[in-house]
RNA sequence: GGAGAGAUGGGUGAGUGGCUGAAACCAACGGUUUGCUAAACCGUCGUACGCUGUAAAAGUGUAUCCCGAGUUCGAAUCUCGGUCUCUCCGCCA
């Protein structure tokens, strides 16, 4: 959620930069005009509610003093009407505002790529080389068959298409992913959380994902509960209407959930595999920290993210995301995509971004600076560190062998236990 | 699932219709005292929104005692609905 007070002041500036983010402009004449009338009833309604606690308090000491009040208590219940009609009205107009502004962008950061579809990225780096051994790869459907570790008929048998099922050594090699992962940004200063998964609805608003995409999350009707689609979402409601502690920033979280995305309107697109499920492993990173770092502290996250798949040794590249493929509540954001040698392309998975205080505002995150007076909102970085669908298909293919084999990555086999599948 | 208790400022906790934004204590911060530390004493000590205003400041009004609605001239306090927490019983991984 953008800032009010922002929007009032600068108006030309903010629709000038959202301009470049889909219909966000075209709200902004919208919500200064209310904002003048919700001031307006502001105005008058405290003028009253302050009349009101006068003429009470005077009340008061008639009736302590035995005098008759009835003239004034008679004046009174007119204004109390009056305020009540007052606070109707803004109400309403405080509900429209809202209204407009859960559907307004971020405000993209300066210096980012400007364009409207994912083909206007820029990418940034690649690391490693794309793997072009003489036989043919076989993709990670094939050898999930092949060795028995991954089976998406049974996943759909047990629960739907996008379910994934892991067997076997294949089950185990997704769990020491998470572990290894999990490890290693504990090693990076991450503190490790694990959460529930099901979140409330306020959780859901907080971190901006209700009700604009509300047709994108698993939700359970009879209790209201959503089941979540990123670690992000607990994540970001540690601190939900919190004043954090200046000395205590940046605060960094690692963790580990199963992500739920109902992938409503993406039928057949991707749909193979691993490729686009409803379900998967994801291990979070994110960070609160003070707006001067928080681009310095999204390098250093997208570092992080980064190391896992060079300890891997997995091809990969960063996009810097365009104004118009970027996230709803992102500011800057980088994808980091892993290359898949039979699907012959990169695959998204990982994705650093800066909320800057977009979430913080609706999530009442703040911080203090000591000597200073008020607060500020702090701003909240997440990124995937990493999912484990995507990776898990690069890692396959890539550490295929020609007679069919799978090789586990080093650094996995004290989680693992076995050196290769097959 | 059954029965009961409760929710007040960073913490403990008082307050059952009228100077109560809220006692007291603790913590925190600033200061005095002190050879240093400790102790003592004094002061400050929530947030949001509006208005006036500034270089920064500051002033002022309103709201806020879990959330929402109601009663009343006036609600932390009374009524109703909801949420959450705790205790006991039952069930259970």
């Amino acid at each position: 959620m953008l800032d009010l007070k922002l929007i009032r002041e600068n108006p030309s500036i903010i629709k000038e930069k959202l301009s470049t983010r889909g219909d966000g402009a075209a709200y902004v004449d919208k919500i200064l005009q209310l904002d003048i009338e919700r001031r307006e009833c502001i105005g008058k309604a405290e003028g009253l509610k302050s009349l009101r606690n006068t003429v009470s308090a005077e009340i008061a000491k008639m009736k302590k003093a035995g005098e008759d009040a009835s003239g004034k208590i008679a004046e009174m219940k007119k204004v109390s009407d009056d305020i009540k009609s007052l606070d109707e009205k803004l109400s309403v107009i405080e509900k429209d505002i809202n209204e407009i502004l859960i559907n307004i962008p971020n405000i993209p950061a300066d210096g980012i790529p400007v364009g409207k579809t994912a083909d206007e990225n820029i990418e940034v780096r690649q690391w490693g080389e794309k793997l072009n051994g003489d036989f043919k790869y076989l993709d990670h459907v094939e050898l999930g068959k092949k060795h028995d570790i991954l089976n998406f008929e049974t996943g759909a048998k047990i629960s739907g298409s996008g379910f994934p099922f892991y067997k076997g050594k294949g089950a185990i090699l997704e769990r020491a992913l998470i572990n290894f992962m999990l490890d290693s940004h504990r090693v990076n200063g991450y503190t490790e959380v694990f959460m529930p998964f099901l979140v409330n609805r306020a959780s859901m608003e907080a971190a901006e994902k209700v009700p604009k995409f509300e047709d994108d999350m698993y939700r359970i009707d009879s209790d209201d509960l959503f089941a979540i689609p990123t670690a992000e979402v607990p994540i970001l409601n540690i601190h939900r209407d919190e004043i954090l502690k200046y000395d205590d920033l940046p605060i960094k979280y690692c963790g580990y959930t199963a992500c739920f995305r109902r992938e409503a309107g993406s039928y057949g697109r991707d749909l193979r595999g691993l490729l686009r499920v409803h379900q998967f492993n994801k291990v979070e990173l994110i960070n609160f920290c003070t707006p001067e770092t928080s681009y310095d502290e999204m390098e250093k996250m997208l570092l992080n993210a980064c190391g896992i798949l060079e300890a891997l040794n997995i091809h990969y590249r960063i996009l810097d995301i365009c104004t118009g493929d970027m996230g709803f509540a992102g500011s800057k954001q980088y994808d980091i995509e892993t290359w898949s040698p039979a699907e012959n392309k990169f695959l998204e998975a990982s994705s650093v971004t800066n909320c800057t205080d977009f979430q913080s505002r609706r999530a009442m995150v703040r911080f203090k600076r000591p000597d200073q007076k008020g607060t500020e909102y702090i701003h909240i970085l997440n990124g995937s560190g990493l999912a484990t669908s995507r990776l898990m298909v690069s890692l396959l293919e890539s550490y295929q062998t020609p007679d069919g084999k799978i090789i586990v990555p080093k650094v996995l086999h004290k989680y693992t236990g076995f050196e290769t599948i097959g």
